[in-house]
RNA sequence: GGUGCCAUAGCUCAGUUGGUAGAGCAAAGGGCUGAAAAUCCUUGUGUCCCCGGUUCGAUUCCUGGUGGCACCA
């Protein structure tokens, strides 16, 4: 017995976002499980297989409640990225739209939901030559030495880019370098339009509940396991997908620079931040309807 | 019990030769189109412990409390 299969203009995206912490994993359950359908992870930290527990990742257990995509799905190794991400989400939703009139996103990385809802330009993927030749020269030369030469290479993105970022000088550079036109010719800015219908669903708690929440969920993470887990991952700090709140801070502890103690308070506390971030983020998103837990 | 020292922002403290105050951290707020759990920017927070006294004026000096710390018993 089959129902009736709408059109993809009828289909629809539901997406649960918030704060890290909030309760998005166990709503996005029970709401996969009512509308018998599948989630995609929006996360851009739990798509790593070897960082489960520090990213409050779902469980073995939950994973069987509810078929998920993109959770363990890259290697710490591997390159990603949200232009990735656009892509891979995209063809992920038609594939699921087959079968169901629903599906649920969840998670918090703020840029990966936009690049979904809105779509991101198209950049050039940058030589990791290259973007590590400019990191030394910013390291060695100081960021006015990169600004300068933005300014000569794209005048227009030198004059509304943050001067103090470097990140974002170094990346208009490489693109620039690498493409031989300007990162601002990328740039379009232009909303694409999606097939089907994306509601916006905000989670959110009063910050203080919120807050003893993350600190909590710190604690227990320690209790399942977070300090063997970031050990075993020690030898790789260097690598993009490891500058991560709960690895990074556990590193210090590795290296003798932190006590134990002082560690795990720190991530608490950027942990805490980050939850702000994503609400400063969000906030200025007039399409989500904001639900509070 | 005695003696000494201390009490100022959420915390650690600085300071005011008497004219109601400022650092660090915490915190709050804001940016942010391929490294985004990254990266960047902004901003304060006050019965200066309490009751009196001296003074035009006390957070500052003085008496007495209260609390803390140290030493002696």
């Amino acid at each position: 017995m089959r129902i009736e299969q709408k059109k993809m203009e009828e289909k629809k995206l539901i997406i649960l976002l918030g704060p890290t912490g909030v309760g998005k994993t166990e709503l996005s359950l029970q709401m996969a499980e009512e509308l018998k359908t599948e989630i995609i992870s929006c996360d851009s930290r739990q798509m790593y297989r070897e960082m489960k527990i520090g990213t409050a990742a779902p469980t073995e257990k939950e994973l069987k409640r509810v078929p998920h995509h993109f959770i363990g799905h890259l290697s710490i190794h591997d390159y990603y990225s949200c232009g990735r991400f656009e892509i891979d989400a995209l063809a992920k939703c038609n594939e699921l739209f087959q079968k169901h009139d629903t599906v649920i996103m969840t998670g918090g990385s703020m840029l990966y939901i936009d690049a979904v809802c809105k779509g991101i330009d198209d950049i050039p993927n940058i030589d990791e030559e290259l973007r590590q030749s400019l990191l030394e020269r910013y390291q060695n030369e100081g960021i006015e030495n990169i600004r300068q030469e933005l300014k000569i290479l794209d005048p227009d993105y030198y004059k509304i880019v943050d001067l103090q970022n470097h990140k974002r000088i170094i990346h208009a550079l490489e693109v620039c370098i690498q493409s031989g036109k300007t990162y601002s010719s990328f740039r379009s800015e232009t909303k694409k339009e999606r097939p089907f219908i994306i509601e916006k669903i905000g989670l959110n708690r009063p910050r203080e509940i919120l807050y003893n929440r993350i600190n909590e969920r710190v604690d227990i993470m320690m209790e399942n396991g977070l300090l063997e887990e970031a050990r075993n991952l020690y030898p790789f700090k260097g690598l993009n997908a490891l500058n991560t709140v709960g690895y990074k801070e556990l590193f210090n502890y590795f290296d003798g620079t932190w006590t134990l103690d002082f560690a795990i308070q720190m991530i608490k506390q950027n942990s805490r931040r980050y939850a702000k971030k994503q609400l400063t983020w969000f906030n200025r998103d007039p399409e989500i309807a904001w639900r509070l837990l």
